[in-house]
DNA sequence: TAGGATCCACTGGTGGATCCGT
DNA sequence: ACGGATCCACCAGTGGATCCTA
């Protein structure tokens, strides 16, 4: 689970990054381009767009439904929106959680945990209301959690997971988690999936993701070993 | 799971009978043309399309994962290729089995006799080798089983749902059945789904699907009361 | 300002069946 | 002849995230 260290792993993740650092300064469209992608027409409503181009560009070969954007790697590519200061403007989404055997997960062997071992992220700078293509990238920051950080998370998961174990899902608001947080994750607000209740009854509940708080991200883009409220 | 048979859904059901009658001697492409759907192109190798244009011609509202294609009339639709003298040239496919909970199933609340209750086989007379818009519309028939035909269909399901019931997938073959019998279902026969095995352990298999005997689409489509071999 | 709601692209699984080698 | 393999359309669910209102 923990990032892959021998030398060539190692000197991989090094070119990794330099290529993600060789991007600095580009506009999001201007790489789009680049890469025979059409960026035109409705910039606003395509969300995921800019995130699906910085894996084309630095060859994630994830595809969907893997664990990390670079297997072999073991690194997981986040790009991250930030106004001309550098400071995020919003949360990051990790993963979903997996409500249906919560009772069954430990921090450990988590996939939220596997996902933040190890990631690149790669911040988007955005004036106000810009559309995506204007973005510029930014200053890479290849990230992975101290021995400190780690425990804080683990203390936001474990909270969630027992909550969900003891069929408490209703207390599981976005308030919770001092850096993790669980907020809803559905495209129309109208999709469902299975937890487990109190009384062990299956109920019928919105699914859920993972979210870093803007505060925790935005202080380790600063200094990685941060450690804000 | 009986046909409903007020006097309103009866009339409704000779009703969508006559619509299916005024189509006998059409081209599937010329139908497919009056309702504006686009047939050129190539056309042997859209296995489903000809179904789906007698759905929308003859208004089937159930769309996907419904239990009948005429929910509020109990009617399934089976379109069933045909050779100049009548006789069907396929198997007709019913509906997926699940395999994951067979032990449960019964025959009276199975999703295969609910749709197999009341079925509207419309024959689609296809010369050799002819693609689907050139095939045309037969005489429809509407048939539901008689006592006797539901007792061999039982009987051909509890071999079935008891073979898999104590994990005997593996001899679970399209050799079993009288009428009924169960086929692999797969678009790449790659898909697998899960099944347990006679020690009660998972296992990754691939999914089937219940089928009509040529045999028995024959003999039904001259005599709905038929008892073939 | 941040918790809850929502947006688009993509794809795996399902439903419509027929293909095709032995 | 028929048992096993396969084909296309379609759509709900997932992964990429940001929007938006109280």
């Amino acid at each position: 689970m923990a990032p892959a260290d021998d030398a060539c792993t190692e000197s991989r993740i090094a070119a990794l990054l330099d290529r993600a650092r060789g991007l600095t300064g580009m506009r999001v469209g201007e790489l789009a381009t680049s890469l025979g992608v059409h960026s035109g027409g409705d910039a606003v409503r395509t969300k995921g767009t800019p995130g699906a181009i910085l894996e084309l560009a630095l060859g994630a070969t994830g595809g969907s439904s893997k664990v990390h954007d670079f297997p072999e790697l073991g690194v997981e590519l986040k790009t991250i929106p930030v106004d001309l200061r550098g400071v995020p403007v919003e949360s990051t989404y990790v993963c979903t959680l997996s409500l249906g055997d919560a009772e069954m997960q430990e921090w450990e062997d988590s996939w939220v945990r596997a996902k933040l071992a190890l990631v690149l992220f790669v911040p988007l700078v955005a004036g106000d209301g810009e559309p995506w293509p204007e973005r510029r990238i930014a200053e890479p920051v290849l990230w992975s959690p101290t021995r400190e950080q780690d425990d804080v998370l683990r203390s936001d998961f474990d909270d969630v997971v027992g909550l969900i174990g003891v069929g408490r899902i209703e207390e599981l608001t976005a308030h919770r988690g001092r850096w993790l947080q669980v907020r809803p994750k559905a495209a129309h607000g109208r999709v469902r999936t299975v937890a487990w209740g109190s009384e062990g009854e299956a109920i019928a509940t919105i699914p859920r993701g993972f979210y870093l708080r803007t505060r925790f991200t935005g202080a380790i883009l600063g200094d990685p070993r941060a450690m804000p409220d």
